[in-house]
DNA sequence: ATAGGCTTGTGATTGTGATGTCAAGCACTA
DNA sequence: TAGTGCTTGACATCACAATCACAAGCCTAT
């Protein structure tokens, strides 16, 4: 692995990192069918985009290519997994175990990508202790010394959104450096901390606007 | 209403389009505080934008402010609506009542913003017939005909990504012109067709990558 | 009526990402 | 070893969205 990812750092698109996860989906896709070598063009056409953008996208962590040839399937996984920072489980805290929260335990999408939920929490009493996907849903009171102890540094909220920014002050007061939320609304936390707000009304309102 | 929604048309930014939405959404909450007035500065930084983003991204429609005044929350908020077809509540079929679909059924996260699901499909005999928030289970194999009956234009599917494609097909044979898919897969379908997809392992994926 | 203070709407500018293009370089063949 | 064909990587260009900056225009006070 001749990886340097050390050239990196200086403003990498936005767009960029999102196509990344993209081609490494893919690849996983590629190495399932014993694919060992793949041109840009390919990953290109399979993820919807030019070839000429995923090279550029690669680019920026160096080269990964063989002229002529085309990418390694298996290199070109491991260098992205480590650009991404997905080389190991990731580990996921659980904040609201409602029906939106047991979803997405049970949601395979997240735990085939590398996204584990090791542990969940709840305030209310009749769900704690009970026992979901192999999650055993603990109480929220105890949440920030139960992440802490865990080392997990992601979390999802899964709370109405009168409750988003109280929750969300908790989890940076827990160390965790990124949030998912569901809750279309303002979390005033540190700005080192990421957050993504998933704003299913937004979605929904673009499909529906027509111009 | 002086609405020139006659102006329109020509490229208007993806982006613009998803911050009309974020502005809607503010002036309903202004409109709750009794506020009658807003200039743009206001506006911008609640949605955390820049004043001369919103002008900009209203300008596309017409002239909605007054000069050294501002916008009437009323007025934009008619506006906003009138533009983003959010004139009255929006129809949206619901295929598919695993966890997910469960928890989008009690999400009050849409039908706060005007997006009411009134069918609910599923394929599994046992759910057929449950009723769940108001709405009941039907069978999925008459999915297009009850959609095609009660003129249905917007579907969210909630299906495992095996099926998407498959029940994306038959979406757009019962004349739906916009889906919401949380299937992280590719959906084969006619172009006029609006998708959107929430991909929730992308997203994580995002959050976690530092580069 | 007029001046002063705001705020809008818009043309100009800047910044950034997507795309086109092609020399450089590798594998394979003879 | 030289030649052919293919694909990468990088530079140049293009396209578009964000931002700036200011004239135009409304309101209030005097």
């Amino acid at each position: 692995m001749a990886s340097n990812v050390g050239k990196m750092a200086r403003s990498i698109p936005e767009e960029t990192r999102t196509r990344l996860f993209l081609y490494l989906r893919e690849l996983r896709c590629l190495q399932k069918k014993g694919i060992c070598t793949i041109p840009s063009q390919r990953l290109a056409e399979a993820c919807h985009v030019k070839s000429s953008t995923v090279r550029k996208d690669l680019s920026y962590f160096g080269e990964f290519g063989v002229r002529g040839v085309g990418y390694e399937v298996d290199g070109l996984t491991n260098e992205l997994r480590s650009i991404l920072n997905l080389d190991q489980i990731v580990k996921v805290a659980l904040v609201g175990v409602g029906n939106l929260g047991k979803a997405l335990l049970g949601f395979p999408g997240l735990e085939d990508e590398g996204f584990k939920i090791v542990a969940a929490f709840d305030a209310d009493e009749r769900k704690i202790g009970q026992k979901i996907d192999r999650v055993t849903v603990e109480d929220a009171s105890r949440m920030e010394e139960r992440i802490e102890a865990q080392d997990i540094r992601v979390a999802i909220m899964a709370v109405p959104a009168s409750e988003a920014p109280a929750v969300a002050q908790r989890l940076a007061e827990a160390n965790v450096n990124a949030i998912l939320s569901f809750a279309p609304c303002e979390l005033n936390i540190p700005p080192d901390i990421k957050i993504s707000c998933v704003d299913l009304a937004s979605e929904m309102a673009r499909l529906v606007c027509c111009v």
